[in-house]
DNA sequence: GATGTTTGTGCAGTAGCTGTACAAAGCTAC
DNA sequence: GTAGCTTTGTACAGCTACTGCACAAACATC
């Protein structure tokens, strides 16, 4: 049996998908080679000080009676990586290991719009963050904008109050020490429950999320995030839901984030105009609410579910998913009134019947901040020789 | 210098993409590897007659002065395969091989909508073109409908009036001697159009195309046809265009194949109700009078080109394309009207302005079978060794 | 402690490259 | 016509990443 791709590669991809701990013997099976293949890769790795081999057997877990298989553990020695998230009023950074669990985890709030303050906010806590760690392999950073593949450039950062802002370069030399990537923030939370949340095992993935202000919302296609020619696809919040919807400074109307992001939720509970700062609370405030059963606030989340189903619709037919998983406050929604989005999204959809697609809410509390992390793990499970000969 | 994947392969995609013939130099030069390896490569598939190689250097193209490189052709004996298309009214076969040059093309007139007489004529057609063919790799069909990746299934052959039919297993038990492959016929236009016509080297592109009843449409992402958990990705005839505009079978009001196909083009022109059989005529007749300057063809022309552009931004901006290609009538519209095409996409697309995605009208007259080749073909450029050693 | 099962390991062998040295094939200049 | 330059093809030794086989090790059961 041929293995498909470099078998290092594998080995690491697997290891990390599997939460950094695998017994030898469930990796040989997921490679599909032989028993003396995987010592000769295992070896290199060891070698490489990527990972360790737990030879004491700790849990039988086989049962059959054989012989129990060696535990392959990522090592102390193993490249670690620092995760940021920008959001509309905090910065947040945390380290990140293969097998992606977050450690160290840090948040401030955030105070102006000011670009120059906010990368230096950013660099000052992931310096933090970085202090110390002795195999640092780069620094992701999430932004809540569309941000260029190929150099970070940030084209309109609009929920910031930003134009065009050349944001990978700033990060790059306000950090000059470190390896520095930018992702947009939906995209990246989307690559996270796709590796290691709600949308494991996904064909194509479609993730949507709200914040404050705007829609964020990504593919995840055969295993990769569908990016676009630039980095600006998918960007969901203008879609039309509502020809007689708000106007959207976008020039259209009734845009699908409008309709839904937490302004979209608030003013449909009758809660326009709250300041910036509090609207994390009365969001929290709206849907505890809702579940409790006050009619009002109920029929808010009813109407934000009845647009995110029509938006749905559409982002399913043209990408022909099988799955939906819904982050922040809307996987909240869906969990109090599936019946409407499923609903609006079996009869909406060209070819797809009522039910059929599962939607479900995200599993991930930091799932920005862990796609983050994956971006800047990426190089590693691409090509770990490489990384490790280095 | 390490080859990204096996080297066969590349050879083999190369070759291909250059239509069948290259200098070795240039082979060389594209894998980005030494010249003994491509030595090496060469002996390989020369041993299992795919290619020849002409020493005579018939003509001289270095002009650098240094010795001439050996010209790679497509031997006589490499493996080929026959094409296939249904559409509304015909269906047509050929045989292509390794290079993409069509030959032995055949076209019939398809009488009736019945599934059983449409196989055996597709079944009787391709039989015909594939008599005598001594290394048959397979058969590819293009069909107007979605196709279920997995097995064929079409679900809903609407504009053929039929309701969800396993036309991969009727094809197959049709030509139990053939390996036979099927796929959406914009889906394999769109696919041959990246390859060897108009889409070549974008890295997000679109495709959009119209028949008789109905629009077509495929992304080529990375160089990867989009299809979907199902393969029924993209499907762009339901997007809105009109909300006040026509009624659609689909249950919605101005969706965009509605306006932008043959029967939507006569019926801007005030042609509404042409016989199935006389569209092509007609289609044509319009295109000629708004090309000679008639005003009310040109109008209907302008409208269909203003919902084009519609439909067209939204596609767009959610796959952040870098490259627009229209098929068929679609290319003749945009030929007549680019500036209102190019205005719709300038102002309603997300992030995208004027005039700065390039949209171009087919290059292929035949892409739909050039596409449905290319999909035979597949299996030989993915892993030439396996096939080969068969 | 014999038996059966599963697992890790040592070792010889192979496919698919890689790099180097050198010969071949063209052109230009003398 | 041949020396000199450039570019190209080829021979050969060597390496990496596996593959397969035989065998030993580690557990459970009887």
């Amino acid at each position: 049996m041929a293995v498909a791709q470099d078998g290092l590669s594998q080995v690491v991809r697997n290891l990390h998908l599997l939460g950094g701990s695998a017994s030898r013997a469930e990796l040989t099976e997921l490679l599909g080679c032989g028993r003396s293949v995987m010592g000769y890769l295992l070896g290199e790795l060891t070698d490489r000080g990527l990972i360790a081999i737990d030879r004491t057997g700790g849990q039988p877990a086989t049962t059959d009676g054989g012989r129990p298989s060696h535990r392959v553990l990522v090592a102390d020695t193993a490249p670690t990586v620092v995760a940021a998230q920008l959001s509309a009023d905090t910065v947040t950074a945390a380290r990140v290991g293969l097998g992606g669990h977050l450690s160290g985890r840090v948040e401030r709030p955030l105070a102006g719009g000011n670009v120059t303050d906010t990368v230096d906010a950013l660099g000052e806590l992931i310096t933090e963050v970085a202090d110390g760690v002795p195999n640092l392999l780069g620094v992701g950073v999430a932004v809540p904008s569309p941000v260029r593949r190929s150099d970070g450039y940030a084209p309109a950062a609009l929920h910031l109050g930003w134009p065009g802002v050349p944001l990978g370069d700033l990060m790059r030399e306000r950090l000059p020490e470190h390896t520095v990537s930018l992702g947009n923030d939906a995209n990246l939370a989307a690559l996270a429950e796709y590796r290691h949340g709600a949308g494991r095992g996904a064909a194509q993935l479609v993730y949507l999320t709200t914040a404050h202000v705007g829609l964020g919302g990504a593919v995840v296609s055969e295993g990769r995030l569908f990016l676009g020619a630039r980095g600006y696809a998918i960007e969901p919040g203008h879609i039309t839901v509502d020809v007689a919807g708000q106007r959207c400074p976008c020039g259209s109307t009734g845009c699908l984030e409008i309709e839904v992001d937490h302004r979209g939720l608030l003013r449909a509970a009758g809660r326009a105009g709250v300041a910036l700062e509090a609207v994390t609370s009365e969001v929290a405030d709206v849907m505890a609410a809702a579940a409790d059963g006050e009619p009002s606030a109920m029929a808010a989340v009813e109407r934000v579910g009845r647009h995110l189903g029509t938006g749905l619709a559409t982002l399913v037919t043209i990408t022909d998913a099988d799955r939906v998983v819904l982050g922040g406050t809307l996987g909240g929604v869906y969990r109090l009134c599936p019946d409407i989005v499923d609903d609006q999204v079996g009869t909406r959809s060209f070819l797809v019947g009522p039910g059929e697609i599962p939607i479900v809410p995200g599993a991930l509390p930091d799932g920005e901040l862990l796609g983050a992390a994956e971006m800047a793990l990426q190089p590693l499970l691409d090509n770990p020789k490489r990384v490790l000969s280095a």
